[in-house]
DNA sequence: TAAGCATATTCTAATATACTTATATAATTA
DNA sequence: TAATTATATAAGTATATTAGAATATGCTTA
């Protein structure tokens, strides 16, 4: 079992990732495909986006759905949307981009 | 210039460390010097609690202010409670330890 | 000024992270 | 069924992070 700090401090590890932290940015204003992201952070291999979206599943912040060929991310976790809220809040003028 | 994303993955980044996210918590209830700090963290080392200080000072998070012997560290940056406080109520029962 | 306490610095080893390129898989369409 | 599109995975490389040990610095007090 893990303490609440390293609870926390691992969400917080998962989102100090510049390029994580637009995804999940993104995912909050719509649920995105893989490549919707791509045109978004065209910076970004697919790849890379694809890497980042797995830590993002893999610590219970995204969920996905399948439609056909495509991949819909969508946030999971409510609780990051409170999260970014108060950082864009206390932090940034409107947005985080 | 960073751009706002980059600056909060930077502070996020900083308090992603278990340990560095402890100060801050331990540095919100009071201010403290290192020697106290390091009574609570036993497990860590005393270069180690000074380091992570030091990456806080680095950050703007904390402050310090020499009393004679002895350095005491409180916390400068007011945003950081504001968030730590969003992040107990979301993520803990009452505290981050 | 010497001894002792509090804190900082430097270096190093171990490990983790992020990205790229190449390739694989799976669904779709021609 | 072949080609195409969307996404994932794997391997490799460069870089960053963390912590500890050893050592240094700077007060304080005897």
């Amino acid at each position: 079992m893990l303490s609440q700090a390293q609870q926390v401090a691992q969400i917080l590890k998962v989102l100090s990732n510049e390029n994580r932290l637009l995804i999940v940015c993104y995912l909050i204003q719509n649920q995105m495909s893989v490549s919707q992201l791509h045109e978004k952070l065209n910076h970004l291999s697919q790849p890379a986006i694809s890497q980042h979206l797995n830590v993002l599943k893999a610590n219970g912040i995204v969920n996905y759905e399948k439609q056909g060929n495509v991949i819909i991310y969508s946030i999971k976790d409510e609780r990051i949307k409170t999260l970014v809220s108060t950082l864009k809040s206390n932090y940034c003028d409107i947005n985080l981009h």
